[in-house]
DNA sequence: GGCATATTTTCCATATTGCGCGATCGATTG
DNA sequence: CAATCGATCGCGCAATATGGAAAATATGCC
């Protein structure tokens, strides 16, 4: 909302204002209506409107004359989609990431009938573990695992989550907040999914505790898991800083607009 | 090319011209490349350039100081497809499908020069890593891409079509069911619309069977396709039922009856 | 480490071109 | 049929986009 960088077009802000307005909506629109709500008089949205349809970026429909996206701009994001790498890119922040929180920061995707780490940025508190790149996480005992457990697909995650079931049943001792029943397996993913990331304090790895949050994709399923490891429990509370850069960080890195 | 509107922003129309210029390449570009591409002096590509990363359309990659879309252009897309309704009336349905057919479902339209990923509704069956949301798929070697050499219109496949007939005539082994003439292509696409879906059996992503049918709209031209792969190659045999599951989807969501 | 090259970014005078206002046209309503 | 609302077009003026080249920056080479 600031001024913003001097260098560019007036005329090319001036419209692709009114193309990202146009996307915020859930339809089409008259030109009256998109003026108004841009704040510019209505000739000078008629002219952009019709260069933009020119370039098969924005339609009128039928003799209603109200304009929408057009066609171009789905391949234009489509383009955009296609070459947008989950993974590296958040890779690249992970880092910085580590630097703001002095955390350490994982990375994980779902692989192996597991969450697997496939990044591992340390902090400066040398958090010496027996886990590096390639481990895979449990399912229901990690807070990487939970994230998967909360957010994605039934389907991938099912072989795993049985087998761990049959693993707590046989061993309740390992399981000290969760009940080997699908309904209490429910009521914690829908907790996870409520707060925005998962977390364990200290029960599964004495004296390390850990936050997660999910990078989602546009169908709001996950595509990888970034983790905060450390040794104090109050910095996986809701209210830390940590957790609050954590969910900044995946926030901006996912692409669905609710995280609902 | 005869479509001349005189109306609409001079400089729109270039900066829009760069934008979808920037769209057809498959990866980032220097500055230079993208002015030497469009005719236009680097200076004037800069300003756009300036322009579109404020509005987050473009962005300029670390220190390579290469130029990529942005995270709006996602935005833009994903706008544009929630106001397809065939998109929209497919992707509901999607997980019943692939519920009931045990396979991995996939929705794709035809946008970036092939058959793009937009749906993807994971089953038990093994995840291939390396496709995801987004991928573009090829047009002879999947059965998503063969659903739109058949169904699609000659003019928007055409230019992938050739590229692939190269590729195919450079390296035959990788297509061992079609040879790159016209006429071979003519008889496959023939005999996929005869038979009203397409099929791969595992001869291109070892170990994979895929089977694709079109959602067509009025004229008869294909929309969408819907894909379901798996494991077995008996599943996608004419007789199979998830193949008659996957006919009897998408003849529900096409407009049109009649496959002919 | 320092020079040479390639590429990106900024600057500036000029006239091209986008802007606002108002008129026209078309459609829909009472 | 008159009246109203919204979309489209024309016009003169001044703001502003333009292109060339210089400055800054990154990259390669010895």
């Amino acid at each position: 909302m600031a001024e913003e960088n001097g260098s560019g077009l007036k005329s090319l802000q001036a419209a692709l204002g009114v193309l990202t307005f146009m996307a915020r909506q859930s339809g089409p629109l008259t030109l009256s209506e998109i003026a108004r709500n841009c704040g510019m008089p209505v000739s000078k949205v008629h002219r952009y409107l019709a260069s933009f349809t020119q370039a098969g970026l924005a339609r009128q429909e039928g003799r209603s004359g109200r304009y929408d996206l057009g066609p171009e701009a789905m391949q234009l994001g489509l383009a955009a989609l296609a070459r947008n790498d989950f993974v590296n890119r958040t890779a690249d922040g992970l880092p910085d990431l580590a630097l703001d929180t002095s955390m350490t920061a994982l990375l994980s995707v779902w692989a192996n009938e597991g969450a697997t780490v496939v990044r591992w940025e340390r902090s400066v508190s040398p958090t010496v573990t027996s886990m590096g790149l390639g481990t895979t996480l449990p399912l229901l005992t990690s807070a990487t695992g939970r994230v998967f457990l909360a957010w994605s697909q039934k389907a991938p995650i099912q072989a795993t989550l049985d087998s761990e079931l049959r693993r707590a049943a046989r061993n309740p001792a390992l399981f000290p907040d969760v009940a080997p029943t699908r309904a209490s397996i429910a009521r914690l993913s829908g907790e996870i999914r409520e707060r925005g990331y998962a977390t364990v304090d200290g029960q599964y790895i004495p004296g390390l505790v850990a936050a997660a949050a999910p990078i989602l994709d546009w169908q709001g399923e996950v595509q990888a898991a970034v983790t905060l490891v450390g040794v104090d429990p109050a910095s996986v509370l809701p209210n830390a800083p940590q957790v609050q850069a954590l969910l900044a960080f995946c926030r901006g890195r996912s692409v669905v607009r609710e995280i609902a």
